[in-house]
DNA sequence: GACCAGGCACATC
DNA sequence: GATGTGCATGGT
């Protein structure tokens, strides 16, 4: 595991010049994020647009919506996300969770992080990308989210390897960075954004702006 | 037509 | 514990 505390500020700081301020995550409603964060599990969040404009068009993205609606009728919705059936049954058994524990997203708001994310660790249909999702950016909870892109990015720069353990990631972020949800969140969307642009699986990396001199130099980032 | 997308559960070794 | 496979639509 390999890199300086200004290592990963400078990351942050060359991607930010890039694009500016991301305003992620984008949604109307906390449970809207929670849904989409269900939804793009290895999808394209162009797909999870569909869908979710689908699910608002007949009135249905919230708890009881979700709740009360068939199963059947849920596939169609949510169809252009792929995925689409175990999608569904993800989405109903969290809306389940929810109502049963909770009642509400807001009561379920109250609870502390750690308990929290074990919760939703122990549902069905949310690993640790998606309950971190949820715990950023729709609870405001100051938790790193580490993507494929994550891995690929920073794996490719040297910083650790493509395989390393979710956590074990998760905490490097985590031990470096001030713990805010507001820098969380931005920086997870730089990471996706410049991963969509110039870190796809195959793609090399000579385009990334991040390999300009100016940010890299013999193998470790300057200040 | 191949490859990929803001993962996860489950089977098998 | 590591590795492989199914899930499925839509864009490049």
């Amino acid at each position: 595991m390999k890199g300086k505390v200004s290592d990963i500020a400078d990351m942050y700081n060359a991607m930010y010049d890039y694009f500016g301020h991301r305003r992620w995550w984008p949604a109307d409603t906390p449970f809207e994020i929670c849904v989409g964060a269900l939804l793009t599990q290895n999808t394209s969040w162009k797909n999870v647009e569909k869908a979710i404009a689908n699910m608002k068009k007949k009135k249905v993205l919230s708890l009881n919506g979700l709740l009360s609606i068939k199963v059947a009728v849920l596939r169609e919705l949510i169809k252009p996300s792929g995925f689409y059936a175990q999608k569904a049954e993800r989405l109903k058994i969290f809306c389940s969770f929810v109502y049963d524990n909770f009642k509400s997203l807001e009561n379920m708001a109250r609870v502390d992080t750690d308990t929290l994310r074990k919760n939703l660790l122990d549902v069905k249909g949310i690993g640790p990308e998606t309950a971190d999702s949820m715990l950023l950016y729709a609870f405001g909870r100051p938790v790193f989210v580490v993507d494929a892109y994550t891995r690929r990015l920073f794996s490719r720069h040297g910083f650790f390897d493509e395989k390393t353990d979710y956590d074990i990631i998760r905490m490097f972020f985590e031990s470096k960075l001030p713990a805010t949800a507001g820098l969380y969140g931005d920086y997870h969307a730089q990471i996706v954004e410049t991963g969509k642009m110039f870190c796809r699986k195959k793609a090399l990396c000579g385009e990334c702006f991040l390999n300009r001199k100016k940010y890299f130099k013999n193998d470790s980032w300057i200040a």
